[in-house]
DNA sequence: TACCGCAGAGAAAGCCCTTTCCCGCAGGGA
DNA sequence: TCCCTGCGGGAAAGGGCTTTCTCTGCGGTA
């Protein structure tokens, strides 16, 4: 590889004048010399080498971001929005995937502070795991010691700067939804029950039941893996345990995918004889048939706000935005197929006007 | 930031040593200095600074990917199996997503190559554009005039070692099973004409055709982006055009379930009135209702041979290994509405038992 | 006892840049 | 004519780490 002093050498010139030329520092170099740099680059193919940069300029610039999977829809969305303010401001991203595991994403907080970030972002769900947020936490704040800045997305645990969907309250909204509906025998399809997503959801669509006098025992939720596959699995068990369910929620819209999958194998038609509600809407949930029903997050504003936050000045005291979900009613929620004995529930459920346009 | 030498001093020690220590050097160190130096480390939260190590290590061992879009399945499943490699040899991966802007993709080459990584790999799709191919094949030969290692997938431009999914093949396929299935009057939702593999596609479908006896008019197919809006406009404007339309080949999937939207819309029957196929075969095809009828690649499979192509030994020759395309039925492609009154192609579509399970 | 060899530790030379500091020189004012 | 100013350029000092080379001191052999 060509370095510097190739190129210098090669112009006649000296290395502090090859890189004021390169980079057009704000110190004048004459044209002259400036085109023999120029030429000098070309004809040697020279590329700085970004290590030796980043080693002699002292500001940092990159930023760190850790999810659970980029090519998640969930997690794409919301690394959309990062990178658009991160283009804007000329940031590089560097964007690693933990795939869930917690001894990985310690890993890569490291990675990434020996990378020289000047930022770091974690996106994705926080552990019920006291000795791992432990860890973490002094991790991140071993990072903020050195000035670096953290922002995280979704997660309690950390106390600094944050942005929050409001996975509680989107529960409420499907859990309302569906008891409007006049839906009494409701399963839930959930993630790893050690995510605190999992249970924040679980939480809000539990005390929408509850105002409606039901309860949500322990065999009306099935845990599986966050994807495709274990909503279709845990929609199985769920099934066999309890045939009699007229509803379901999956606690994300790829769960909910493979529940519609589960259904139709069964040949179960979706909302006549069972409703689905999911959670995220991630793009696809258009577009499949029946249309998902979901509850909103506003995923790519989410990034948009955390990547603005750990750019923008640090302020004295923890910022905490949260963002609000919103339930999109499409074509998986319906009423309950058959009048229920109970008619505690009948009042709310009358409200709701689903015929009209 | 603590540094080294930080280290070093607080356990009373050369840097030298600690960095021995730190790095599992195969120089002996007395075990009492290793803990003290270890102590210091812990204490200081010490992590090395990357930039330096790779400036002070000779030898390279990151590799750089250029996508379109790490989000888009298609990508997501090839980074997949580039990934599984990469992490068994221990490789960290710089990930560049494009956008399909050539000028980026030229300066990720540039960004990668001032990283120094060890290797590089280039998916998706070349480019009609005789004057950008130059400029990437000369910068990419400049990389591997300095030991760098390239390996593009999918894309002919370049003249090293290559891995190829079949594409002109999996055009063929779609074409064939239609033609079998008695359509004549084929639309096509396509990329962006200025894709290789848009114009790849198009002309094994197009073989096809012509081996039925029917020719494939220009305006009887759509260009647009690659993904499910571009799918949803161009079938429109084809539907438009040419309402006695029975079957359509999208170029994507992406496209396909676009298209499948614009035919809900429109109250199209699938596959009764209009057949659908599609192209990649990535995860959600199977999952959208009626479930898409594709030509699959063995994308992960792609991913997988490139990095082992990239990081194995390097050839005299150039490489080049094609893997083929393969036709996935599902439930989008169904017999032509009415009998065509022209007989031609009767033969082949009586080959086909579409009713026996 | 004298010498050799080697284990274990440190000094110092890079790796490739950026940037401060300094120097020479030309032009302008006194 | 002399001095000061300021511009354009180079020398050199890092930046944090790895690694070779060198040095010290110990145990073992003749």
């Amino acid at each position: 590889m060509a370095t510097l002093s190739d190129v210098a050498r090669r112009a006649g010139v000296s290395p502090a004048t090859a890189s004021r030329v390169i980079n057009g520092s704000s110190k004048p170099v004459t044209d002259e010399l400036r085109e023999r740099v120029l030429a000098a680059v070309a004809e040697l193919q020279y590329v700085p080498n970004a290590h030796a940069q980043l080693l002699a300029r002292s500001h940092r610039s990159a930023v760190g971001v850790i999810v659970h999977d980029v090519s998640d829809p969930y997690f794409a969305e919301i690394t959309r929005g990062l990178q658009r303010v991160a283009t804007d401001q000329g940031r590089l991203l560097m964007i690693c995937n933990s795939y869930r595991d917690p001894d990985r994403e310690l890993e890569y907080v490291e990675l990434l502070r020996g990378h020289q970030v000047a930022a770091l972002i974690l996106a994705g769900s926080g552990y019920h795991d006291a000795a791992f947020t432990r860890q973490l936490n002094e991790k991140l704040a071993a990072y903020e010691a050195t000035g670096g800045r953290v922002v995280v997305i979704g997660r309690h645990e950390h106390s600094g700067d944050a942005v929050m969907p409001d996975n509680r309250a989107g529960g409420y909204l499907a859990g309302r939804e569906l008891c409007e509906l006049g839906h009494r025998a409701i399963g839930v399809v959930a993630g790893p029950r050690i995510l605190t997503t999992t249970t924040d959801r679980l939480a809000g669509l539990r005390q929408a039941l509850t105002e409606q006098g039901l309860d949500l025992p322990e065999q009306r939720i099935r845990y599986a893996e966050f994807d495709r596959d274990g909503g279709a699995e845990a929609t199985a068990r769920l099934l066999d345990a309890d045939p009699e369910l007229t509803a379901i929620v999956a606690l994300n819209d790829s769960m909910a995918i493979g529940a519609l999958a589960t259904l139709r194998a069964r040949s179960l038609p979706v909302p006549q004889r069972i409703s689905v509600v999911g959670f995220d809407d991630m793009p696809i949930a258009r577009d499949v048939t029946p249309a998902l029903t979901t509850v909103r997050l506003p995923l790519v504003d989410m990034g948009v706000r955390a990547m603005s936050l750990v750019l923008g000045a640090g302020a004295p005291a923890p910022r905490v935005e949260v963002l609000p979900a919103e339930l999109v009613r499409r074509d998986t929620a319906g009423p309950a197929p058959h009048p229920q004995r109970d008619t505690a529930g009948a009042a709310p459920r009358a409200r709701r006007g689903d015929a009209a346009p």
